[in-house]
DNA sequence: CAAATTCTTTGATCCAGATCAACCTGATGC
DNA sequence: GCATCAGGTTGATCTGGATCAAAGAATTTG
């Protein structure tokens, strides 16, 4: 799990920073992509990719939240990943995807043709190197989670959660407030990302809000009374594990 | 979780396939690497690396097993992969970890020192290449795993380690037969893996055991003697989702 | 605005797996 | 050979979260 965002710049020609694709939009690498950039959108709840569809398109997400997922034979199933604003789709050789893609919220995507993106890749190194980085910051991300799901108890994932969707939100335009932030997943879908059910999600919310750790107005906006506490609640030690 | 082991060649230097660092050791790039290479053993239980420390060196597996674990505050801890022979430590860009490496067994490791390592990548894009392929083949790995942690029960878990570990293994000169194979991990080892504890899994091994899948004769060698019941046993479907 | 629908909360009960506690078994050393 | 010790098994009990159930909000629809 990383704190800092990366210091990606925004991309003149669109309404997002291209964190995945080019963390130097300012360098111009996309353009050698436009014309081929379309925008698609989903609505919540909309699947965007099954498992085993070839990616024809890749992706950045611009608005809204997705999440990768996997089922077993009788249905349960698992978040793996969660793509927020800046978040990429796609990787250099992967021609189909080994999870499930679903709009949580409404999502608006940035897509590129998957030919000439490759082809992007294969010509400028920096950019190559740059989506090496970022597959290694989602294995960073994805072991941080193997912990969680394989360690933690349901007060502490909740506590992590928040502090993770805190941190990659709080920098952002819709921010509100200093620790304020909309949650824009239902109970059920943390569920899922956590490895818990909705009730034991609404319970330890509720918990955290009786001891003046979290504090929600609106069932969708949240602030951080305590962000010591916060932390505190989430097992891990100090640093919290962030390299970079 | 990948079915076929890659089809490495043997590096005509080393007792390894060399199946991270080069897919192609025909290709010799690791020949520009002779000299700096250095055979470092431990012995089980050791520590390898610590989270936080600099890499000096990057590192292929020659023999044994080691393990990348994590540790919440408190001391519980998580494995999040596992090193069998021919996988690699160290990735480009990468000067830090965030997690311990351990000896689970004996482990010799073929160690390069990272500076012209990293310069042999910069200079190789075909081993660049295969480098970010390593790393999404791992990043499969982890999601396959984070299903497992967050949805599977202890036999599921169980039945799911005992295939990856069959596959992985079972092409490897030290199989003893078809299906039989060696178990070089602890009970605890083993529920460090899965999220469960070593009772658990002592008890669920010898279900699978009384119920006739699997058997085993000394208490380190395993034979699956019905696969496709061991397969019903993971949860999964029937193709397991393997990509490539 | 009422009705329908989708989320959320809250309570009661249950159970898979953790925890606690012996005891067993095989390997290593002296 | 016996002692020690690290791992493994097996049983009894406990418990965190799941499951089942029902009753509130909020939001959408007509």
């Amino acid at each position: 799990m990383q704190i800092a965002l990366t210091a990606a710049v925004r991309c003149a020609e669109c309404p997002i920073r291209h964190r995945a694709v080019c963390a130097r939009c300012d360098d111009d690498e996309l353009s050698q992509l436009e014309g081929m950039k379309t925008y698609k959108t989903f609505k919540a709840g909309q699947p965007i990719l099954w498992r085993g569809d070839d990616l024809v398109f890749v992706a950045s997400v611009v608005q809204g939240v997705a999440a990768l997922s996997k089922t077993l034979e009788d249905g349960r199933t698992q978040m793996v990943g969660l793509l927020l604003p800046s978040d990429f789709i796609g990787r250099p050789g992967r021609g189909q995807i080994d999870f499930d893609v679903t709009a949580t919220t409404d999502v608006t995507l940035c897509c590129f043709e998957r030919k000439p993106f490759e082809k992007l890749v294969d010509d400028t190194p920096h950019v190559a190197q740059r989506l090496m980085e970022l597959a290694l910051d989602e294995l960073d991300a994805a072991r941080d989670w193997m912990l969680l799901l394989g360690r933690k108890t349901a007060r502490e994932k909740i506590a992590t959660f928040i502090q993770m969707f805190v941190r990659r939100t709080h920098t952002d335009e819709q921010a509100a407030g200093p620790d304020q932030f909309n949650m824009p997943m239902t109970r059920d879908q943390i569920a899922n990302y956590l490895g818990l059910t909705l009730e034991t999600v609404s319970r330890q919310f509720n918990s955290l809000k009786k001891e003046g750790v979290i504090s929600f107005g609106d069932r969708k906006t949240f602030t951080v009374v305590d962000m010591a506490a916060l932390h505190n609640a989430t097992g891990d030690d100090a640093d919290g594990g962030m390299i970079d």
